[in-house]
RNA sequence: GCGAGAGUGGUGGAAUGGCAGACACGCUAGACUUAGGAUCUAGUGCCUUUCGGCGUAAGGGUUCAAGUCCCUUCUCUCGCACCA
């Protein structure tokens, strides 16, 4: 007889049309449950890419759903919202391929989104749902912007910039990888243009401070911390030759400072141009140029050889006295500490290798411990580790943690040099060149400068354009609607030029799991009570390709809005999970030139939401990149199928005999444990063993089914409603408790002892569980095997484990 | 270069320091049936006729006992990358 397929198709949508209906999951701020009893569990939403759905996205929205249905049946009160990251430039890119303006295209991509999501049955609240790119949302938006300005957290700056002219916009640093625009990987080029700049710098050490106590993947809190870059050191002042101005240098090893033996001025440092003799100024100046030519990807190529130029100054060693050359080379980078280093070849890579490329002198001024002189020769090698001081004066054989100190403190306190901080992180740069993005809500005006919006007129509008194509003169196309950027200020009321450049992508996304708490409220963001009730979110799902950017500017605005008083913590996401990556069946990234991409579609209309559900997540860890095998797929769904096949044969309402309770008790167990921990490819697997072992049943027993059933519906949900139905249940299996176990029952009886002769297993036997060791050992020792094996030898001990083992150590 | 993570059957993957390979795919044989990605039964790490031996990237160590802990090396993946 063959098995009847289960009709998934029906199922599917019958019970995706009942919770619709019934807004089964609609979540209520009920004071009832206490705060314990309340999860916000939040997925990262995706951007609505005319793609459509990709495999990776419904890989975290299953586990979310699966840990969200198993809260709620454990009685806890869940918001899990969904929406949409709709700015951006794939939707503008294509409006100005076709003139179709971004918002329809947008909307149509979200409408394709949404019924992808809902295909696959999670149990999302909809009626949160949220656009980044409506204007009752992004006038919270610009609202927060006003909030960051009203502190001095938003100003406007004229500075080169990473500068993609493809995209035709600036990048912010984060989104520059290898030199090339993360989005389209052209190479990055420096453009210098006024720009709006967040000053993230600020919160630097809040936000490093912050990831301590935060339950999220270490590998994620040490990319932020390394991109925060937190290093201490000291700022020193060098004399210059023939010239009142002073040189300020940065360094993290001041105990090398009788090592300098020359100076290196990023090209861009105002000095250059002051100290630069008149011989060298050819040089310098074509040096400068060539700098300026190069793109970061060439600037930041190690594999090249070190340049510079020769200023023909000289500075005056602090320390010393000496007097060393000034030069300059794009090794030093204008927008770190002060934009000029001293060099010192025997500790640092890089003056060594500069040394060694322009014959300058290198002295040793570290040396190893233990190290033996003598000391006055050209080292060997670079190195820059620690040890004690040599050739350094007074200080020779101070250890270098001593020693910085020291010489901090004698600098500091002749007025020529101090304790300094630097961060790696820069300011967070903030608009875009581009339409397709939060208006940015200020004016300026000949008499008061730069002047706010007030709230009450937000939101600002984006206004319809005739061409969506930047200018590429680095204005953004709103720049040509003369009747929109001609305003009047609001505060002095005389003509005034609306700002034209628009918000990067990031901005929508930095704050959206607030707009969920209350994503229809016109007088605030979002209802303190709500938030209150609410926040912090528990657990946030999502690909760790968000590291450093969504996360670490989320947090950023979190923390202001905290300042501000607006928010009740300040963190957003307390636990963070990253999902791995779904690779093609060829192990390879899935790409559409590759060929290797799999479509969820298609996956459902074949097998079913709840087997791709399923599947998903018995591929393997949540965390870990993985392939996708469609034939590991069909293992999932012939379960499903087993699942349907036993609802069909006739329930019986008689006991359960001890073993059926035993592997029931057992799986509600494991089922339980791995599903709290997101350990759900075991739990899946574990729910195979009990199919397996009951399947043979000619007869159901309810006692056995039901709680089964219940286990499953987090998992497989359409199924798991259709067969709580066929139980003769009235409510959705989602207002159902979840099954609890009895311990004893999950505990055998009866224990397979293994028996070991140094170490090697030669025999088993059972026992009763709880066997006392003198007795277990007085078996092993009994077996003819054992005899056989430790016969003529001496026996040195033997270890015994209840339950476990008995291992006779021999010698001879 | 620096940092993080990972290397287990033909494949995806299981294993609080205590039976390596659960579960699933695939494969082999058989049953049942006709064509349903069927289903059911048995088997399936390698070597060996058996006894047994060998096996978790490689090598060493700790331990009665190591996939698991420690050291060295190799390979792969992902971040960062002249930050002084």
């Amino acid at each position: 007889m063959s098995m009847a397929k289960y009709p998934f198709e029906s199922i599917e949508k019958k019970w995706q049309a009942r919770w619709e209906k019934d807004k089964t999951f609609k979540a209520h701020e009920d004071p009832s449950f206490p705060k314990e009893k309340r999860q916000y569990v939040l997925d990262m939403f995706p951007y609505p890419s005319g793609a459509g759905l990709h495999v990776g996205h419904p890989e975290g929205y299953t586990a979310t759903d699966i840990y969200c249905r198993y809260l709620r049946m454990q009685g806890y009160n869940v918001l899990h919202p969904m929406g949409f990251d709709a700015f951006g430039l794939p939707a503008e890119n294509y409006a100005i391929q076709t003139g179709t303006h971004p918002e329809i295209t947008t909307k149509a991509n979200i409408e394709r989104f949404r019924s992808q999501i809902k295909a696959l049955g999670f149990s999302y609240d909809w009626d949160r749902e949220v656009s980044t790119c409506t204007p009752d949302y992004y006038k919270w938006t610009q609202w927060i912007f006003l909030q960051l300005f009203k502190r001095g957290l938003a100003y406007e700056a004229e500075m080169p910039i990473n500068w993609c002219p493809s995209c035709k916009t600036g990048l912010a640093n984060e989104e520059v990888k290898d030199g090339l625009c993360d989005r389209c990987h052209t190479k990055v080029t420096r453009k210098r243009i006024r720009q709006w700049v967040l000053r993230i710098t600020k919160y630097a050490d809040r936000l490093l401070e912050g990831l301590d106590k935060l339950d999220w993947p270490e590998p994620i809190k040490i990319s932020q911390r390394n991109w925060i870059g937190r290093s201490e050191g000291a700022e020193v002042i060098f004399g210059i030759d023939g010239h009142e101005e002073t040189l300020e240098i940065y360094t993290t090893r001041p105990d090398t400072l009788f090592g300098a033996t020359y100076m290196v001025l990023a090209p861009e440092h105002p000095l250059v141009q002051k100290i630069t003799t008149a011989s060298q100024k050819p040089a310098v100046e074509a040096y400068i140029e060539e700098a300026a030519r190069k793109s970061d990807l060439e600037r930041t190529d190690l594999a090249k050889e070190k340049t510079g130029v020769f200023t023909g100054a000289y500075a005056i060693n602090p320390v010393n006295g000496a007097r060393i050359p000034i030069w300059i080379s794009d090794y030093v980078l204008i927008s770190y500490g002060t934009g000029a280093i001293m060099a010192v070849p025997a500790h640092d890579e890089r003056d060594w290798d500069f040394a060694k490329a322009f014959g300058l002198p290198i002295i040793q001024v570290v040396a190893a411990p233990g190290e033996e002189g003598p000391f006055d020769r050209e080292p060997a090698q670079c190195t820059a580790s620690e040890g004690f001081a040599v050739n350094s004066g007074e200080f020779n054989g101070l250890q270098t943690a001593e020693f910085k100190k020291k010489i901090t403190e004698w600098l500091e306190s002749r007025g020529i040099g101090k304790k300094a901080i630097n961060y790696k992180l820069r300011d967070w740069l903030f608009s875009r060149q581009r339409y397709w993005g939060e208006p940015i809500p200020v004016v300026h005006c000949d008499q008061c400068g730069i002047v706010p919006l007030p709230e009450e007129s937000l939101p600002l509008l984006l206004p319809e354009v005739k061409s969506y194509a930047p200018t590429g003169t680095g204005e953004s196309p709103l720049a040509n609607i003369p009747e929109w950027v001609n305003t009047t200020c609001p505060k002095c009321g005389g003509p005034a030029r609306r700002e034209t450049n628009t918000m990067p992508q990031w901005a929508g996304s930095c704050w959206y799991y607030l707009r969920y708490l209350d994503p229809n409220n016109d007088k605030a963001f979002a209802d303190k009570s709500k938030i209150e009730y609410w926040m912090p979110v528990d657990l946030y799902v999502g690909g760790a390709e968000h590291a450093v950017l969504h996360l670490l500017y989320s947090r950023f605005w979190h923390k202001v809005l905290y300042d501000i008083g607006v928010v009740n913590t300040d963190e957003p996401f307390m636990r963070l999970v990253n999902q791995g990556m779904i690779l093609g069946e060829d192990n390879q990234k899935m790409s559409k030139s590759r060929g290797n991409v799999i479509n969820p579609d298609d996956i459902i209309r074949e097998y079913g939401a709840d087997t791709m559900r399923m599947y998903e997540m018995f591929m393997g860890p949540l965390e870990v990149t993985k392939p996708w095998a469609t034939a590991g797929l069909i293992g999932v769904s012939r379960f499903l199928e087993k699942a349907w096949a036993m609802s069909e044969k006739p329930l019986t309402e008689e006991e359960l005999s001890l073993e059926q309770k035993k592997i029931l008790h057992k799986t509600i167990k494991k089922v339980t444990a791995d599903t709290a921990t997101l350990n759900f490819n075991t739990a899946i697997s574990q729910m195979m063993i009990f199919l397996n072992e009951t399947g043979k049943l000619e007869k159901m027993p309810r006692a056995l089914w039901e709680p089964f059933v219940l286990l499953l519906a987090p998992y497989a949900p359409h199924l798991g409603e259709e067969l709580w139905e066929k139980l003769g249940h009235q409510e959705s299996v989602s207002k159902a408790s979840w099954p609890t176990y009895d311990e004893s029952l999950t505990l055998d009886d009866q224990k397979e002892i293994v028996v070991q002769v140094n170490g090697k297993i030669r025999e088993r036997f059972a026992v009763q569980a709880g066997t006392s060791e003198e007795s277990l050992k007085a078996t092993a020792m009994a077996l003819p095997k054992v005899q056989e094996w430790i016969a003529g030898k001496e026996i040195a001990k033997v270890i015994v484990i209840r339950d476990k083992l008995v291992n006779v150590v021999v010698k001879g």
